[in-house]
DNA sequence: GTCTATATTGTGATAGAC
DNA sequence: GTCTATCACAATATAGAC
């Protein structure tokens, strides 16, 4: 039934479009049941096509697998905000920074990779390297970098930069991923935002000081 | 080839003892695999016995699965550290249990239980609760007593005793939560050790300020 | 490349003898 | 309670026609 213009270029364009349906098929599918569960019967259906179609795109289930989570790195590092090393008001940079952070946990689809790559890490580590470096690790570079210009403008002293990014991910951050990660509900905004602002001022303050090592 | 007593009081220890060979079994396969992967086939070869035989004492996969769950809860809840209230060097006290906290999520099988909770959350959402309030629940509401006699004893000052806990809790954890899910190999103790003292100093001097809410 | 139909394997759970 | 043998079913992957 489908119309299927013979020359090349449009087939690569029908080819390519199919593999995107599939792709987004194998999303809604695995994210919702991970990969254990998820059936390639049930993608196939989702995707419309049929199990040979499927086959013909990806190699097996694994392979497919590892391109959805490929392309769901690409998609979170794509919403990282970057803060404005040039802006003045660098307290709220930060602030930016750890509001983005708490809703990339919260609302978009970074818990559901969480939930998926978790049960398959061991058996895919090389996936599992990927997500931590696209995912947390970009995070967490991405925060050194801009608290080294905060540094040189001599608004902070901090002696292990990686530390230093580590903590104030990890305080904003909070039991989000946890609650995420079990599908638990999340308790109310109120009390994000008072740990977001408290957190942010332990951190300024104690990297404020000119010699934090003293304690 | 087995020597069974044949009068009751025998026979009921003899029963207990299947069952807890059986729930060995299944921590070694469950705990090894996860849920989806491993097979009640699987299980029963562990456990020498034979499948009819594992059904006669749990009713299904699942109920096997929730018999380990809550076992591996207890395990790690006597695990905890209790800072001693009456301890005057409460520094160390905070130290202690920080030291804890990260050897539970490195050295234990906490990261392992965390692998397999995590993919059946949603599935199982009571056990996913059980888990989080005897696991990191608890943890938090241990913390929280503990900094409540340190602020009673005027060594602190802390307007939000569940934040403070949490804060405390997620610095001195930092990314060992993560990778143990994640399976990836930990970073060198040396930065661990350092990113406790860090986090503990940035956390005393944070809640020793007279008015922290003034920034 | 795409479909229908199928090969093959492994799973959770059970029947029936002892 | 415990075993052996088996059912019923769903899974991944493929064969062969078009």
């Amino acid at each position: 039934m489908t119309v299927v213009v013979s020359y090349g270029s449009n087939r690569v364009r029908h080819l390519r479009r199919k593999g995107q349906q599939i792709l987004e098929a194998a999303r809604t599918v695995f994210l919702e049941a991970g990969f254990d569960t998820s059936s390639m019967d049930a993608i196939a259906r989702q995707a419309g096509v049929s199990k040979a179609t499927l086959y013909a795109h990806f190699e097996n289930k694994e392979d497919l697998f590892e391109a959805l989570i490929r392309f769901e790195c690409q998609t979170i590092g794509a919403n990282f905000y970057r803060p404005d090393p040039l802006a003045e008001a660098w307290a709220d940079e930060l602030e930016k920074l750890a509001t983005n952070l708490r809703k990339l946990f919260s609302e978009n689809d970074v818990p559901a990779v969480y939930r998926i790559i978790v049960p398959v890490a061991s058996r895919f580590p090389r996936l599992a390297q990927i997500f931590f470096e696209e995912g947390p690790g970009a995070a967490i570079r991405d925060t050194m970098a801009y608290l080294e210009t905060l540094c040189e403008a001599g608004h902070l002293q901090i002696p292990d930069l990686e530390i230093a990014a580590e903590q104030f991910i990890f305080l904003v951050s909070g039991d989000l991923e946890l609650r995420g990660a079990l599908s638990l509900p999340r308790r109310p905004a109120e009390k994000g935002r008072e740990l977001t602002r408290s957190s942010i001022a332990m951190f300024i303050q104690y990297y404020s000081k000119p010699a934090p090592s003293a304690l």
